[in-house]
DNA sequence: AGATGTACCTGGTGGC
DNA sequence: TGCCACCA
DNA sequence: GTACATC
């Protein structure tokens, strides 16, 4: 599952292949993968521009590209979200089809930028630089980026206000914070000594910095390890590697063995539908 | 506002 | 091997 | 991973 880690590593490796290439179409063999226009326009809109940059907030992908022919504006932006299962590979368009290719965008090197999706809960749009906010509402409401320059303590302390919901579920919310998934929200509470079914507003400042402080330490190293590939999953690189970081994880899917910082047994417990990982000795 | 359940999908796993 | 419940 | 209905 592509949290914040996994998309910015593919972020990464899709700047150092896109940006200055030129794009000459699309293909969408997946209706449902396409949110937004259609696929005649949706291919319009990008065809003959060229990759300006790739940038990511949340767990949101933004390829920006130019367009010489422009109708309205010059720019227009491919937004990606893997959602539980999307994967991007980057490779030549020679290469046998995919069940699962969703979407395909075409480069003039004779590469092709693969969408590919199996449990379809991930999607692709295409919209032009002025019509984003109107078109992906879901961009404007996103919290704070961890890894961007307007997030501290002070950011996070407010936006916790009063809230009483759990510890996770705040975590977990786009809106406050984006980025955070299952895994990474586990793994940033086991750091913080945390636990996870804490009312939000019930922390301490010093547990506000804590918590801040290891929200950017956990998704800092996970990104500097190429994010984590479960053992049954999904995720996986540009270029079909795995990353590293799940051989770092302390309490994700590690129930029953001994916690790393106080050696007492991990524990998982069943929340909003999904599995929950964590000390009970060491997180208060 | 918060908690809970359901829906959207496919594929791999482990049990019997 | 097939079917199925369970999980991501 | 997310959106939405319901208590």
């Amino acid at each position: 599952m592509p949290e914040l880690p996994e998309v910015e590593t593919v972020r990464q490796d899709l700047s150092r292949v896109l940006v200055g290439q030129k794009l000459s179409g699309m293909e969408v063999g997946r209706p449902r993968s396409l949110r937004h226009p259609d696929p005649s326009t949706a291919a319009r809109w990008i065809e003959g521009g060229t990759v300006l940059g790739v940038g990511r907030v949340g767990k949101h992908l933004l390829i920006e590209v130019d367009r010489p022919t422009g109708d309205t504006d010059g720019r227009s932006l491919v937004v990606i979200h893997l959602g539980m299962s999307g994967q991007l590979w980057w490779l030549p368009s020679s290469t046998a089809a995919h069940r699962h290719a969703h979407v395909r965008i075409f480069g003039e090197s004779a590469n092709e930028l693969r969408f590919v999706d199996p449990r379809t809960f991930g999607w692709v749009a295409v919209a032009r630089a002025a019509e984003v906010a109107t078109v992906l509402p879901v961009l404007e409401r996103l919290g704070p980026d961890p890894l961007s320059g307007d997030f501290d303590a002070t950011v996070l302390s407010r936006r916790i206000g009063h809230r009483q919901g759990r510890l996770k579920a705040l975590l977990m919310d786009q809106t406050v914070v984006s980025g955070l998934g299952n895994i990474y929200s586990d793994e940033v509470l086991h750091a913080a000594g945390l636990r996870w079914d804490r009312p939000a507003c019930s922390l301490d400042p010093r547990e506000i910095v804590a918590l801040h402080d290891q929200i950017v330490r956990v998704l800092s190293d996970a990104v500097s390890c190429r994010g984590s590939s479960l053992a049954d999953s999904q995720y996986r690189d540009l270029y079909g590697l795995p990353g590293r970081f799940q051989e770092r994880h302390r309490v994700y899917a590690r129930a029953g063995k001994p916690c790393a910082r106080c050696g007492e047994t991990i524990r998982k417990e069943r929340f909003g539908g999904r599995s929950t990982f964590f000390c009970p000795s060491c997180q208060t």
